[in-house]
DNA sequence: ATAAGAAGCGGAACCTAGTCCGCTTATTCA
DNA sequence: TGAATAAGCGGACTAGGTTCCGCTTCTTAT
C-alpha cells in the first residue's frame, strides 16, 4: 500500500475557463522572468500584472495573494520531490529504513531552499508561515508517516512541527548569509534532529 | 560566576532628551490601551500616534518599526523572566540540573506566548522572525549555555534554533486555536524536544 | 444560433507601514 | 542669560499589497 497522498494540488482544475487558464500561465511566466531578472524583492504585484498584460483583479483572483503566487511558482520543483518521495527509488522513495529516508528528504528539501527558494519566500512574509500553508505543508504527512512507523512513542505531530519549522526561510538565510554556514552544516543539523526524535521514540513502541 | 548577561536592552538610555522620554512613555501607554481595547490587529500605527498625541515621525524615531513597538510592549514581562533565569530560585534560576532548568524555562516562556503575546506578535509579521530579533533572541544565550554544559557533543547553535523556533507565534496559534491543543501539550512537546537534545549530546562530551 | 447567466476581467481606490524633510525645542557652554 | 547646536518633532508623502465593482467574455442549454 502506498503512503497517503499529500500531493500539492495542481492549480489548474478542468473547471477553469479557457481565458482564465491562459492568464494563469501568462502570469506565471511573467513572474518567473521578472523574479529571475531582478530578484524577487524588486518585483511588485503591479510589475507582474503589467508584464503579464492582466489587471490586478486577475492576479488576485488566480492566486489569492502574493504568497499564493510564490507558492505556485515553487510548485513544480516540489511536485517533483514529492513524486520521488512517493514512487521514487530509495532512499528518497519507499524501501529504505526510516532514518535514511528522513536524511535523504531533509537534504533534498534544504537543497531546494538553498537554491533561491528562501529569497522568494522571504518576500511573502505576511501573516502566515510557509510552514503551514506553503510547500512544507505537504511534507507534514510524509514526515508523520515515517515517524509514526519508526517512533510511535512520540507526540508525532509535535515532532513533525519541529522538523518543518527548521525549513523556515528566514532561519535558512540567517544561517547561510549572516552566519556563513555551509549548507552541509544545516543539513547535518536537520538530520541530527531527525535522528534524535527517532532514537527517543523507538523505545516504547512497536 | 553568573551566566552571560543576555539582558533585553532597556530602551530608555540616559542620553534621551526629556521630551523624547515622555513621548516614549505616552506612546507605550497609548499602544497598551488601544491593543487591549480593540485587539492588536485592529490598531494601526496612525491610531497609536494619534492617541499618544505625537506624529508618525516620532513613533518611528523611537521604535524603528511596528515590530520594535511590539517588542517594547512585551519587554517588561520578558525582563522579569530573564531576571529569574539569571538570579532567581531554581529550577528557573541557577542551581538545578540542566534538564529541569530547561523545562521550567520552556513552560514559562510558552505561558507568556499563550497569554496574549502570540496575537501581538502576529501583527508584526514583516520580514523577520521574532526568533531572531524579538524577545526570544535574548533567550538564545541562556539556552546555549545550558546545552553547552550539559550536552557538549551537539551542534549547540543548531539545537538552540530548533528550541526557539518552537516559540513561533504562528505555530502557537495554530496548535492552540486551529488544532485546539491545550497549552500543556505544547509545553510537554517542547520539554520532550529539550530532553531529546540533552540525551543525544550528553554521551560524547564531559 | 442565441440568449441567459456564470465566470472572469481591469484598474482605480483603499489601507497601512514606513520615509523624508523643514521646522521646533531642549540642552549646553561661554 | 542667550546664542549655537544637536536632538527631536509632525505630518504629508510614497510604495506596495489587497479589495471592490461595473463591465466583458466564455460557456451551455434550448
Amino acid at each position: 500500500m502506498p503512503e497517503e497522498l499529500p500531493l500539492i494540488a495542481l492549480p489548474t482544475e478542468q473547471t477553469e475557463r479557457a481565458d482564465a487558464a491562459s492568464n494563469r500561465r501568462r502570469i506565471l511566466e511573467a513572474a518567473t522572468e521578472l523574479f529571475a531578472a531582478r530578484g524577487p524583492d524588486c518585483v511588485s504585484m503591479q510589475d507582474v500584472a503589467q508584464a503579464a498584460g492582466v489587471g490586478m483583479g486577475t492576479m488576485y483572483r488566480r492566486f489569492g495573494d502574493r504568497a499564493g503566487l510564490t507558492f505556485a511558482l515553487l510548485g513544480e520543483r516540489h511536485r517533483d520531490l514529492q513524486e520521488q518521495l512517493l514512487r521514487g527509488a530509495p532512499p528518497l522513495g519507499p524501501g529504505a529504513p526510516a532514518a535514511e529516508r528522513l536524511h535523504a528528504f531533509g537534504r533534498a528539501r534544504i537543497a531546494l531552499l538553498d537554491d533561491g527558494e528562501a529569497q522568494m519566500l522571504l518576500t511573502t512574509a505576511k501573516a502566515e508561515s510557509a510552514t503551514l500553508r506553503g510547500p512544507d505543508a505537504a511534507y507534514r504527512t510524509h514526515l508523520a508517516v515515517l515517524l509514526r512507523d519508526a517512533a510511535p512513542a512520540l507526540d508525532v505531530e509535535y515532532a513533525v512541527n519541529t522538523l518543518v519549522m527548521a525549513f523556515d526561510a528566514r532561519l535558512h538565510v540567517h544561517f547561510r548569509y549572516e552566519r556563513d554556514w555551509p549548507v552541509e552544516r544545516i543539513q547535518a543539523g536537520w538530520c541530527a534532529l531527525a535522528d534524535v526524535w527517532l532514537a527517543a521514540g523507538a523505545g516504547a513502541g512497536v
